[in-house]
DNA sequence: CATATTTCAGCGCAACTGAAATAA
DNA sequence: CTTATTTCAGTTCCGCTGAAATAT
């Protein structure tokens, strides 16, 4: 006794959702080993395949981070020759990235392995209840996010 | 045309969660930022308060990380007087924790911080949905997670 | 001997800010 | 002159492992 979760005081949402996400964070790590990617390494390669014209400032504004910090990030994966950047014919500032053929299949692995990971963390809800889960942290990330829709890059735009 | 997006492919489940701790991690440090801790550091002394008898090794274990990972968290908390330890009654080599009075003071000021954060990030939900949200996230941590629970030390166990 | 807590030392990952060069 | 991209340099936060001393 004594205990406030005893008496029946919850954990904090904010909370829940950080210990959901460490849990998935440590899995990936696990389960990308063999390939040699951090997590961040495979999400931003992913998120690079779905389009192969945006730069490195597209991905940070999509990921919410800092140019500084995905430079970082994307720089690594060059470095290990899953992707490859060549100057934009509309702007020379801008380099565009694009999958090599070792980052599509190491990708293709890796998804693989995220498809078990994540049948595995959520084996417990149906489809149905998968989907409202997911729709309700859309709807948190709400507008302010940007990573669902595709625009093209400010020096570019207009 | 040509995104994956436009297409209709759908973005990780892991993914979604990772943008929304991030999203949350952002502005916990800048309701923070006045109080002079951490996002971390304000979870343990959240998690601390809800028990005076837990020592380092039992936080480490509630929230799923390394004890020496807890461990800097709980000094740099007792380095800035929030939080103090003391030699438990039952084994000389457990250091339990309590908070101070100004740790008091300042969790429930960051409280109040927290309360109007969740109340703006979750400001579209209704009390309905935001239950059926927690709930989902309860069942996504299952049994692994003993953070809603409380289990005494093994040290001292039986 | 085995197990548990604490602590020191070092490391890696993933974010940040500041500042500068390049380009439109 | 302003804005945007890229890049270099340094920092902080927060996790890890290894190893050791202390205690039961």
């Amino acid at each position: 006794m004594g205990d406030r979760e005893m008496r029946g005081e919850a954990a904090r949402t904010t909370f829940l959702i950080r210990l959901l996400q460490l849990e998935l964070y440590n899995q990936m790590v696990e389960r990308l080993r063999g390939s040699e990617l951090t997590p961040l390494q495979f999400l931003v390669l992913s998120l690079a395949s779905r389009h192969d014209q945006w730069s490195t400032a597209d991905l940070a504004r999509r990921f919410h981070i800092a140019p500084q910090s995905m430079n970082e990030v994307v720089a690594a994966l060059e470095g290990k020759k899953l992707i490859a950047r060549r100057v934009s014919p509309d702007h020379r500032r801008i380099l565009r990235i694009r999958l090599t053929a070792a980052g599509t299949r190491t990708l293709e692995r890796c998804n693989h392995e995220m498809d078990a990971l994540e049948r595995s963390a959520f084996h417990d809800f149906s489809a149905k209840e998968l989907g409202a889960f997911r729709a309700m942290l859309m709807k948190a990330l709400g507008q302010g996010s940007d990573m669902l829709s595709v625009s093209p890059s400010p020096a570019v735009r207009g």
